[in-house]
RNA sequence: GGGCUCAUAGAUCAGCGGUAGAUCGCUUCCUUGGCAUGGAAGAGGGCAGGGGUUCAAAUCCCCUUGAGUCCA
């Protein structure tokens, strides 16, 4: 046997074999002597369309729960698991689940947070939106799709399965259920790596298609680690954990053979979206061979594609005509609706608000394609009917189907969508000189008003006529104009591993203690125990002071890096020493009283508007708080009048305000995943605080006991932070108190110098604005009036319009305004100063002519205008001399 | 999180240093039995806000606010 990672009693039970590969040289596993290749499509294409290895046709449901059912059942004994949501609210280096493991990173992966369940089963609604062009076109690309598995982690005292069993028991599930024949099935070999861990792997293939995917991670990145793969160094984890992906499509449409993926699991949507618009389905047989090319065509070309499916069209009759274009287009369109609508239901199930930026983004570049495709195909219905059409079908996965929210969402897109295009014809008519339009200016449209390249080609069409050239590389020149990210190395700060008893936790009215100092280094030091709160979860930390020695020492801040609290002082306290500190309760009260009041304003908040509100951000000061929520229209008057009632209400009806520490696994079953709206913490019980029937969240502030310390609640101002994000900044007790106060003042203030009462005030300082703006029209009128009588009456002395005025600045710049018009040379005078406007050549002459006869101090000359300065008041009389002698 | 656009009459936009413009819509009148149409006249402007540069800023520069859009 060669140095194999995979020598394992398995294959050899099975007479399994060690292959390589003719075509990409890898190594594989097969019991078919005959085999010569990997069984990857790009080294043999499919050869299961039409010709199923699954003895009868699955659907989804069913082929789900065959799986599920295999790994269950009393001999293999899995714990089955429910899918986590497709929004990964447990973690935030991601934006969508990608594959089942992402719901047990980091916090199970790393070992600190026990799985679930070990071994486990699950099927994980995963979204990848990398391929979305190649939906539809392909035969086999989804924007979602369901990732069966079977993990099992194993820990140093505890063993469950690796590699032998985990194939044993895929090669089962193919074989005792879906009755797949032994030689059908290839196990390639193929490292795995990503997201900072690493792994060997097999990769399943039957019949040309890849069916699964099973990974044993064993190594993690560790830049002092031995094993290195593809340049990373890695050492090997305590934690070894199988990680398998088994494509529940896939599986379906092995059974199913169909000529592409989507008939076999969208056949329902198909047929209802071909019965109502014009999309015509081409015959099977092409859509075969487009799938069986595309298998192949790694990475995928459209040209290489089209030619391949010519060649064999050519060969067989078929004519590759507009017609059969325009139709290979509209089923395209409608393979793509029919993916596309799928992972909006996930997204939506979640709650997912289209915007401009992170997974909002990606739910609206899908809900935008799906306007287009269903424009281009004449679909009867809108948008929002397939939804619901698309949500019987897949009721099963999706969990929750919010109508009014949808319908909310999906009409201010449909606004947006059409202003967008309703604005196009105009934006690309700007950018088009002399019937061209630059391939620069193609991109700015593109990325500054968001019109694709074939909007721009066919409204260029629309106005020159001509058609406009495409580069191949458009897509290219756009993602080239991105630079790339510079990684930002973190300064790493090193502080002894002390632990620090925290006492505001225990009792948070503690207003003094003592401590031990265990640690000191330039005016930082760690304590035995504290009861100044570090910053953390948007609450700033607490102030106050140490009394040493009978001296005062400030704490200017309280920081916490993982375990360690450190104090950072105004001087210096030797280690060892006995110290008292005392926090400024007054500023923590306050501070206590925002964090409890940003719970409850959230519960309201959810009350109010609907449960697509979560937490974004929070920030907690002394004299304001905000909060930033999830929410897709702005938050007006009514909204926050309505607000502030209703926190009242619950205010006043004294609702309890609880504290306690649960287990990682069960505080998600008892609270779900809306516990880390504030944060995830990486620690394996957690902090939940709960506002008594409103809300509940991880948390590790410091709260009152109970609502109606708060007061009231004022909001101060709301905002849009971005799109599909509101800011609410508001105030609660003796901080609420004074923000009212602070406005009383101003309107006093206002009252009493426009000496009107506080009701009247709008109207009046309302009608004073608009007096103001008639008085200044009517000035602007009556100075002009004035200038224009000047010009009417200037006098020409030697081919120069001669004008002797007195005026202040404002009329001067009218008169020179007025002047222009005339497109005559002239000069004024007003008082000392001489100003010329006119030809250049009279100009400079008469500059000569006048120096000569008066001291002048330049101001301006430019091409446009001459201005100086005499010292002297300049007599007309004078002027009018030296005007006759000037060369004309 | 980063980049790029944009903000002028009720709407759509032009103007891009030198008195604020067009088209549609609106009001009134004429044409008609009435409407559509056609003709004439008219009303409607804090050029988003705040600084700066300039003799002069809607126009150039900076900041703020609001909107759009692309990428991660």
């Amino acid at each position: 046997m060669e140095n194999t990672a995979f020598d394992i009693d398995f294959f050899r039970d099975l007479n399994f074999i060690r292959k390589q590969c003719t075509v990409c040289k890898s190594y594989f596993w097969t019991s078919d002597r005959n085999k010569n290749t990997c069984g990857d499509p790009a080294c043999e294409s499919y050869s299961f369309i039409n010709n199923s290895p699954i003895y009868k046709k699955y659907t989804l449901d069913e082929m789900r729960d065959e799986f599920i059912s295999f790994f269950k059942n009393d001999e293999l004994e899995h714990k089955f698991l429910e899918p986590y949501p497709v929004v990964p609210r447990w973690r935030n280096d991601v934006l969508l689940v990608n594959a089942s493991i992402y719901d047990f990173q980091p916090q199970v992966t790393s070992g600190m947070v026990p799985p679930p369940g070990n071994p486990i089963v699950m099927s994980q609604p995963s979204i990848r939106m990398l391929d979305l062009d190649l939906v539809g076109k392909t035969g086999r690309h989804l924007t979602t799709f369901e990732m069966l598995c079977h993990d099992s982690f194993n820990y140093e005292n505890r063993y469950v399965y690796w590699k032998d069993e985990t194939i044993r028991y895929s090669f089962r599930f193919l074989t005792e259920k879906l009755k797949v024949r032994p030689e059908l099935i290839t196990y390639k070999e193929k490292p795995w790596f990503g997201g900072g861990n690493a792994g060997n792997a097999v990769e399943v293939f039957v019949m040309g298609l890849e069916v699964a995917t099973l990974v044993f991670m064993d190594l993690r990145e560790d830049d002092y680690g031995s094993i290195i793969i593809e340049n990373t160094k890695y050492s090997k984890m305590p934690l070894e954990i199988v990680d398998t992906g088994y494509g529940l499509e896939r599986l379906t449409w092995l059974s199913q053979a169909t000529p592409t993926i989507y008939e076999s699991i969208f056949s329902d949507a198909i047929s209802f979206i071909l019965k109502n618009s014009r999309a015509q389905k081409i015959d099977d047989k092409l859509l075969q061979k487009i799938s069986e090319y595309a298998a192949v065509i790694d990475p995928y070309s459209e040209a290489q594609l089209m030619k391949e499916l010519k060649k064999f069209m050519d060969k067989n009759n078929y004519s590759m005509g507009n017609e059969f274009l325009n139709n290979l287009k509209s089923i395209r369109n409608v393979y793509s609706l029919a993916d596309h609508t799928k992972t909006l239901l996930l997204m939506f199930s979640d709650y997912v608000i289209p915007s401009n930026v992170k997974v909002g983004y990606l739910a609206r570049t899908l809900i935008r394609r799906c306007f287009k495709f269903i424009d281009e195909i004449k679909f009867k219905y809108d948008l929002q009917y397939l939804l619901e059409y698309q949500y019987k079908n897949f009721n099963r996965v999706i969990k929750n189907f919010d109508v009014n929210f949808i319908n909310n969402i999906i009409s201010i897109e449909k606004e947006k969508y059409d202003t967008v295009n309703k604005n196009a014809y105009n934006k690309v008519k700007k950018y088009i000189k002399n019937n061209e339009l630059k391939i620069d200016d193609m991109i700015k449209l593109y990325e500054s008003d968001g019109l694709n390249e074939d909007l721009i080609s066919d409204i260029y069409n629309d106005i020159t006529g001509k058609e406009l050239e495409i580069p191949d590389n458009f897509q290219e020149l756009l993602i080239s104009k991105h630079e790339k990210i510079i990684k930002k190395n973190k300064k790493e700060i090193n502080y002894p591993d002390i632990k620090t008893r925290p006492l505001y936790y225990d009792n948070t009215k503690i207003k003094e203690f003592t401590a031990i100092v265990l640690y000191s280094e330039d005016k930082k030091i760690i304590i035995n125990q504290t009861a100044f709160y570090p910053e953390g979860g948007g609450q700033p930390c607490d102030l106050g002071y140490f009394i040493y020695n009978g001296k005062r020492i400030n704490v200017l801040n309280v920081q916490k890096y993982n375990n360690v609290i450190i104090h950072f002082l105004d001087n210096d306290i030797p280690e060892s020493a006995r110290i008292r500190g005392f926090i400024d309760y007054d500023r923590r009260y306050q501070l206590m009283t925002h964090h409890s009041a940003t719970h409850l304003l959230l519960g309201v908040l959810r009350k109010y508007f609907g449960e697509h509100i979560w937490q974004n951000g929070v920030k907690k000061d002394v004299n304001e708080s905000r909060l930033d929520i999830t929410h897709y229209n702005k938050i007006d008057l009514n909204d926050i009048k309505n607000i502030e009632r209703l926190c009242f209400e619950a205010i006043q009806q004294n609702k309890k305000i609880d504290v306690t520490s649960i287990k990682w696994n069960d505080a998600i079953n008892n609270y779900g995943f809306r516990l880390f709206e504030g944060g995830v913490p990486l620690s394996d019980r957690i902090r939940v605080v709960t506002v008594e029937d409103i809300d509940s969240e991880g948390c590790g502030g410091t709260h009152l006991d109970s609502t109606i310390h708060m007061g009231f609640i004022k909001i101060i101002k709301t905002e849009t932070l971005q799109e599909g994000i509101q800011r609410i900044t508001f105030s609660a007790g003796p901080a609420a108190v004074r923000y009212v106060q602070s406005l009383y003042d101003i309107i006093s203030k206002e009252e009493e110098f426009m000496k009107v009462e506080e009701d009247k005030l709008y109207e009046y300082s309302h009608n004073l604005l608009k007096d103001n703006i008639e008085i200044k029209k009517e000035f602007n009128r009556i100075l002009k009036e004035k200038i224009e009588n000047i010009i009417n009456n200037g006098r020409e002395y030697n081919n120069i319009n001669l004008y002797y005025v007195n005026l202040n600045e404002k009329e001067l710049n009218l008169l020179i305004q007025g002047i222009y018009k005339t497109d005559k040379t002239s000069l004024i005078v007003n008082s000392n100063e001489i100003l010329m406007v006119g030809d250049k050549n009279i100009l400079s002459n008469t500059v000569k002519e006048l120096n000569k006869n008066i001291k002048l101090n330049e101001k301006i000359n430019n091409n446009r205008i001459y201005s100086a300065v005499a010292e002297n008041k300049i007599s007309e009389n004078l002027i009018k001399e030296i005007l006759v002698n000037v060369k004309v």
